[in-house]
DNA sequence: ACTCCTCGTTGCAAATGTCGCAATAGCTAT
DNA sequence: ATAGCTATTGCGACATTTGCAACGAGGAGT
C-alpha cells in the first residue's frame, strides 16, 4: 500500500540479519542511494536502525524496548510463565507457550531446557500451523470455520518424512488431538525433536493458548513423554485457571 | 527526512502505549483517516501493527522477534548474564549491563531482585546520563572528546533533590568515580532508590559496558552496597574478562 | 606526498507516489 | 428497519519523494 513505508521495514529486517553499508541497502531495494540515506535517516532518528562503529547500520535499540513492551503486554506470559519455568526445571525439557493471534499461532514464551540444541523457534515468531504441537493443538479446539480459515493460509510444506502434507490426514489427527486431549510433533519438522502439547483454556472456556514440552527424541521418545501428560496436563489446567477459566480438567464447563 | 516513514514510527511508538482504533490514529497524526489506513495497512503486513480483537490496533507480532533478535545479537549480554544473575541472587538486588552505544548509554539487561517495586529502566531504554550510576560509570572512562559530546545531548533535569544539575559538579563526580572506581546514584532520579556502579572493560581496555546494583535505600542504603564494592569489582571484573580484557583489577593493563 | 578510489552526504528539478475527498460498504445500537 | 458510526476503495491534484550530479571525506596504493 505505501512504498515508503515497504521500503522502511524492507530495510529493518535486511539490517537485522547483519550489519549492511548505505550501498548495499540501497542496492537491496533497488534505489538510488540518496534515496535509502533519508529512510535510513528517519529510522535513525526513530531508534529503529542505528550506526555502528565503523559506519554501517544495523538494529536498534528502539526495537529492543518495543519488544520488550509488547511481551509484557501478553498477558497470558506473565500468568503463565511460572507454571512453565517449573515444568521446564522438573523434566529438564524446552517448554513453550503459544497464543493464537489473528490467524497464526505465536510463540509468546519459551524455556530453555538443559542441554539445548539450536531449536527454530524464538519468541514472537509464528509456528508451523501442520508440524508444530502448539499450533496443532490450539488449531484443534478452534470452531470449524477459524480452523478452516487458518489452513487455508498454511502451506503443508514437508520438512521430514513424517510431516503431515494432506489436508485431510491433518484433519483426522487434530481430530485425534480433541479426542486424547494432547497434540503431538512425531519429528514433523525437525527429524530428531518431538514434542507434546496441551490446550489452555480462557475465561470463556476457548483455547486461545497451548503449552508444549519439546524434547530430542534421543533424550525423550513420545513415549516417555506421553508417560507424563497427566502432570503437564495440571500445569495447562493451573495455566488456564489462571486466565480465569472455571471448567474442568476436560475443557468442559 | 521522510515524512512518511516518520508518520510510520509516530504510528507504532502511539500504539504501543495502548491500543488505538483508525480514527484515533489519523487524528493524532494530523491526516485523512484514508492515509492513516493506508500506512497502518502496509505496517500490519510486516506485522508491526496487529489488529486486536475489536478491530483496534496494537503492536505487531514482529516487533517482539525483531526486539529478541537484536538482544541475542547484544554479544556482552549472553557473556555477563549469568555474572549478573548469580550476584542479583546472592543480594537480592536488581542488577543491570548497560551499554555505550553511539551517544548514549542503553541498558542490555536486567535482572529484578527479591521484592522489586516498579523501576524506570528497562531493556533497551536509554540510561539517564546525570543520574544512572550505570552511565555516570561509563562516562567517567570515556576520553574528553566522548563525554563533552555525550553530555552536550544531556538536559541534566532535576528529579529529586541530589540530582546534579550543575555541569561541573556532575564532572567532578565523574573525576571522582575514576579515582575510586565505581559510581554512585545518591537518589538522584528516585528518592528512595540508590544504585552502585562499576566499569567493564573490554579487549582494548575501553570501557563500553557497566553494571550496576540498584536497591532501595530502606533495604540497602549506599554505605551497604559501599560494603560490598569489592565483590561486585570482581563481577566486574569476570565480566571484563569474559569481553577479553587482559588488564588487572583497576583497570591498568 | 600525491592521486585515485570509494563511500556518504547535500541541492535541485522532474515525476511518482501520496494525500484528501467523496462515495461505498460493513457494523452496532436504537 | 434505520440511523449513526467506522472502515474501506477509486480518483484527480499536488506534495513528497526520487534520481541525478556535484561535493567532501577518508583509505589504499603508487
Amino acid at each position: 500500500m505505501s512504498q515508503t513505508v515497504a521500503r522502511a521495514i524492507d530495510i529493518i529486517s535486511f539490517v537485522s540479519v547483519r550489519h549492511r553499508t548505505l550501498g548495499q541497502i540501497a542496492e537491496h531495494l533497488g534505489v538510488h542511494k540518496s534515496t535509502a540515506l533519508r529512510l535510513l535517516q528517519t529510522l535513525e532518528e526513530g531508534g529503529f536502525v542505528r550506526r555502528v562503529p565503523g559506519g554501517a547500520y544495523g538494529m536498534g535499540f528502539q526495537l529492543i524496548a518495543l519488544g520488550q513492551l509488547a511481551l509484557d503486554q501478553v498477558e497470558a506470559r506473565s500468568l503463565a510463565h511460572p507454571i512453565l519455568h517449573e515444568l521446564s526445571e522438573k523434566y529438564g525439557h524446552t517448554v513453550h507457550l503459544g497464543e493464537l493471534a489473528g490467524d497464526q499461532v505465536v510463540y509468546v514464551d519459551k524455556i530453555d531446557g538443559r542441554g539445548t540444541v539450536a531449536m527454530g523457534s524464538r519468541i514472537g515468531l509464528p509456528a508451523q500451523a501442520h508440524t508444530a504441537a502448539v499450533a496443532k493443538v490450539i488449531l484443534a479446539y478452534q470452531d470449524e470455520k477459524t480452523r478452516a480459515r487458518i489452513l487455508e493460509g498454511a502451506a503443508l510444506t514437508r520438512f521430514t518424512p513424517t510431516t503431515i502434507t494432506d489436508a485431510d490426514a491433518l484433519e483426522a489427527d487434530l481430530a485425534l488431538t480433541r479426542e486424547r486431549g494432547w497434540a503431538e510433533d512425531d519429528g514433523e519438522h525437525e527429524d530428531y525433536i518431538n514434542c507434546l502439547a496441551l490446550p489452555v483454556f480462557d475465561a470463556r472456556g476457548r483455547v486461545t493458548h497451548g503449552i508444549s514440552i519439546t524434547a530430542l527424541r534421543a533424550v525423550a521418545p513420545l513415549a516417555e513423554l506421553r508417560a507424563h501428560v497427566d502432570d503437564f496436563r495440571e500445569a495447562a489446567h493451573q495455566i488456564s485457571k489462571n486466565l480465569g477459566w472455571g471448567g474442568d480438567a476436560y475443557g468442559r464447563r
